[in-house]
DNA sequence: CCTATTTTGTTGTCTGCATCACGAAAGGGC
DNA sequence: GCCCTTTCGTGATGCAGACAACAAAATAGG
């Protein structure tokens, strides 16, 4: 019980970054005594710090500000793009500490390359500040993950195939730098990118949500009653291969007419008749052209834009979210996307539930998945606070 | 804390019937004494009995059996079906005290004569038994249902359009019978037997779950983790109304080529080339002409089940279920359906999320709504069992 | 048929934690 | 400058679950 309460507290103030002890002892519910005792056992745990209370300008005694401590506990986040690797060390409550880009090309875009990298970063950060509490580690990766143990069933992009990334992560830190009491998490990109924007993003405040990323392929995450959606083995969220057109294209998954068939990057160049390639660059150039008004460039957009609203209303009608979070190409490209996919959706989802879903883009960026790892990656440090040591009381520094 | 707890034991008391102390001590997690504290109040607040230790053949002392006391609380339950009206007195654990069956006809099928006979129900029931412990009224309706506060926004088949269900229900009972203490709860026809399937039927024992149910049109519930998924406002699971064939026939919802079209009891006859009806008795009479090996209504079967497995597979992409169940048509037309739906799943689904999905008839048949209207009904009773009176303990009555 | 073993119920004690109640501090308004 | 409001800090209170020790009931083996 103690336990749970101290999730609570310490949840609510990595989520805000901080706030002050009266906004706790109201949003939590709980007493001001246990309020105070729970917020000073967080401290001797180093997780968070209270400051001097802050002149709010309303009447009464001003409250204590807690304030999430970014060094107390550090977590490692890693997304494996297919052309870069990104790198972070995350402190509680969000700040990023360092972050560090790695191009890869396909002599290292393999497996043990990746997990060597990953190591070998980790011994870094290790070696310049080795009081660094490390928690957890957290890798985004773009195809079809087993969260429980990480196994990595098929990641086409990449190349992998049935890679077991999560066990090797852990033999590997385990040889090469010693490290056995890490958490070591792997998630789906899409699914990570539906995290980040539900705690610091576009989905901030609500409790069901759904994620739609457009990449090369179409990847999503559903959030419901404010928890991410993982279904039976963790595999839930694979919207992109909803079938959207039964007698479609047909999808790299051995199916036809998959949504990901119809409002993917490659999508976009058929509508515009280019070749085959799906590449960042070429977005970017189609939305150039779209910009400078060209009616190939727009119409292309809303043929997209068109199947993207038949999927949502297909979302819509069956979960009834109170905000669809677009992220990925459908975030920069949102204002040429939009118009037809509302139409699809005013027509096709049923008025009640569509009069509660909001529709808007994602905000952060292509960072989404970075900040979705090192979320999850903190995960069983916010479910159980005294996995961290306790710390003898500061105060007698202050006195002496 | 003791609240959370005593939820815990009579739930699981609720759900099982019956079961051993010992059972209960393990599955908690819970210490013995705690256990018997707990089962001690329940007992008081009349929940459940203890009864006689039953032999198990295995070694060491037998248990004592704690059972839902049937008689402890009741809810009335009501399925306002196109054709009739289903009631019935459920006590908890499932037992049902009293069932009724009335007809409607075009002349009582409006909301005012439902109401009255709901109310008129209840008068009876309490008349008969004054010491009824009645704590709940669930009704189900096969429609569109705002779940907090009972308002219907559409039921097509009984001709209903915005009736707020639930508070007509509470205002009658008030002034009809001076009840105003009762919990009035609405719901989704199809949401409740997934409830029920869930709870006692072929979804039982899973956490993850989904249930299609094909009647003259086709409905869903969802349960993730556990809990039915209720999404932003209750309409969540209109899994009818998802987009399958975008250019297919239009629904009435005003889209086209919904799941409906093409899986309801409508595209059955429509593939036998019968003329459009709808009813019950069709179905039947498809289901006996493929049983003596019609090969036209084999294909009709065919064709729907082809179908239904195409957005089954999407379904499962999305929400990777433990188990999918099947209830109405698809339930009795089950082994006519089930080997075209799975050609279709087999090659839409991703390999990892299919391969822990189950596809089964449901097993509760027509009262599979009821009885998940009487399981809604006893939700505020089983998360919070102090809201029952306390007795004063029976042990001075075996003494004397 | 008797004894040893296993499993469980029962009772009393103990610890930990949340709440309650009271006094004090800090700022705004009259 | 005084009073009121709001919030903080601290000690007392009470409850609930954990634990340990003892008693009881059933089975298995000699």
């Amino acid at each position: 019980m103690r336990q749970q309460n101290l999730s609570t507290v310490l949840g609510q103030v990595h989520r805000a970054g901080q706030l002050s002890r009266a906004a706790l002892t109201t949003s939590t519910g709980l007493n001001r005594s246990t309020i105070r005792t729970l917020v000073a056992e967080l401290e001797q745990r180093h997780l968070v710090v209270e400051g001097d209370a802050v002149v709010t300008g309303s009447p009464g005694r001003p409250s204590p500000v807690v304030a999430a401590r970014g060094d107390g506990a550090v977590v490692l986040a890693a997304d494996v793009k297919v052309s870069r690797i990104i790198f972070a060390v995350v402190g509680l409550g969000g700040t990023i500490h360092r972050r560090v880009e790695l191009p890869t090309t396909d002599d290292n875009r393999g497996v043990d390359p990746t997990v060597g990298r990953i190591v070998e970063l980790i011994g870094d950060a290790l070696g310049e500040d080795p009081d660094l509490h490390l928690v957890g580690l957290g890798v985004s990766v773009a195809g079809i993950v087993r969260v429980v143990d990480g196994y990595v069933h098929l990641a086409p992009n990449l190349g992998w195939t049935d890679v077991p990334l999560g066990t090797l992560l852990a033999e590997h830190l385990s040889a090469a730098l010693g490290i056995t009491d890490l958490d070591v998490v792997i998630g789906n990109e899409a699914d990570l990118g539906a995290l980040a924007e539900h705690v610091r993003g576009a989905g901030s405040g609500t409790r069901d949500m759904v994620y739609v990323s457009g990449e090369i392929g179409v990847g999503g995450g559903i959030v419901v009653d404010g928890r991410p959606l993982v279904g039976r083995s963790g595999y839930a969220g694979e919207i992109g291969h909803m079938v959207v057109n039964p007698e479609g294209l047909p999808c790299h998954c051995g199916s036809l007419g998959c949504w990901e068939t119809e409002i993917g990057q490659r999508a976009l160049l058929r509508h515009m008749g280019w070749a085959d390639g799906g590449d960042h660059e070429a977005v970017e150039a189609i939305m150039r052209e779209a910009a400078a008004g060209s009616q190939r460039a727009l119409d292309a957009f809303a043929h997209v834009g068109t199947w993207l609203g038949i999927g949502l209303a297909s979302l819509i009608n069956v979960l009834n979210p109170q905000r669809v979070v677009l992220g990925g190409v459908f975030a920069r490209a949102f204002s040429y996307l939009i118009d037809a996919a509302r139409v699809e959706v005013d027509r096709r989802s049923l008025g009640p539930a569509r009069a509660v879903t909001a529709i808007t883009p994602a905000i952060l960026g292509e960072d989404s998945s970075l900040i979705g790892a090192a979320e999850m990656a903190f995960t069983p440090v916010l479910a159980d606070p005294t996995l961290l040591p306790l710390h003898d009381a500061d105060v007698a520094a202050t006195a002496s």
